[in-house]
DNA sequence: TTTCAAACGGACCGCCGGTCCGTTTCCTGT
DNA sequence: ACAGGAAACGGACCGGCGGTCCGTTTGAAA
């Protein structure tokens, strides 16, 4: 990769992360980001596809620390296993509130685009294979869904931005409601 | 209102409802709809004020039909408090796998905007009734909150069309979520 | 029938995502 | 050191869309 070309890939993803973080997860135009990054917008085109294709580029690079940070948590120690869902949850729920404006933007993307992106269903996957080390009997990729549901984005604002829930109160409820499942019968449901 | 205003209304409104639904949540421009309905492209802003007004209308007319009929099956009957919630929930559950492209644009808008919208609150406020009637003790708001963040029109869609999960599989699962929120021990949190 | 407020409709505007292509910049081979 | 060419650049340009404006039409009340 050129030389000139890394320099302006960096200007623009550190300029769309600023202006996201700024003015919210739609406060920013193609040609915004690139005339701040003081870039040609045909430059942010060729680099990045789309749109977005430039907002999930921010994400990438923040979602491998977080990942990295995770796997840590659940490597250190002898953690039981269902501390260690719970230890998951209750880290994708912080890295999620400290960058809301941006996973917001990047939740509008990748449901609307077609293409699973690898980001989801990795944390997807590994969540699954942390509980069904605890239920082995249950959905596992069902409860995986309805976990990473809890801390959606967009859901976690509108409980705290909306219905003015303080972020402590909502985290204790996602991780309160994850012990709850862990630890209840799974009934099979009728009607 | 005046005779020609109300039959605009209504051709607009039928007509916005089925392209959502044969075209998808961002399948439709103002100008199709309007030419769709045989209507100047004025007159339905005039009516609905801007493309979020009018995605709002056609959503409040199927809208309070659910809503009736949730009631009906809560009142009917000597139903316990539980199966009252799981009732609520179901009912909730079909109504937007039936009209999942309408829910889903719906969902964008109202998230976007600052207001949050009477009918989420209005269905967010019965279902804290009911839980508080089963769980007084618990934080019933955040639990309401929890239960609709399962059915989220997206988070659904995404289940089922991505991830090729069986509707039948995830209303099991839902309902069994439900269930198990409201029987566990309502553990405070730590960490 | 007159009258006028209300509704109509489509030309028009500005913005935005995305493309195109002439120009510039960096690397490589000699 | 230099020449050549591939790669990157950048901004003019395009089509579509949400939303506005205003001259025209329509329906109902007096």
């Amino acid at each position: 990769m050129r030389k000139d070309a890394e320099r302006n890939r960096a200007a623009v993803l550190a300029t769309a992360a600023r202006l996201i973080a700024e003015r919210g997860p739609d406060g920013f135009s193609m040609d915004d980001v690139a005339a701040a990054a003081g870039v040609g917008k045909g430059t942010v085109f060729r680099r990045f596809g789309d749109r977005d294709g430039l907002v999930q580029a921010v994400v990438d690079e923040t979602s491998e620390s977080w990942r990295a940070e995770a796997e840590a948590l659940l490597e250190a120690g002898d953690v039981p296993p269902e501390e260690r869902v719970i230890t998951f949850v209750a880290t994708l729920f912080d890295h999620v509130i400290a960058a809301l404006p941006l996973v917001i933007a990047f939740e509008r993307v990748s449901t609307r685009s077609i293409a699973c992106d690898a980001d989801a269903k990795l944390t997807h996957q590994r969540l699954v294979a942390l509980i069904s080390q605890v239920k082995p009997g249950a959905d596992a990729e069902y409860l995986a869904h309805a976990l990473i549901a809890q801390v959606r984005a967009d859901t976690l604002r509108h409980m705290v931005e909306r219905c003015g829930l303080d972020v402590a109160r909502v985290r204790a409820g996602v991780i309160s409601l994850a012990r709850g499942v862990l630890s209840g019968d799974l009934a099979p449901a009728g009607s």
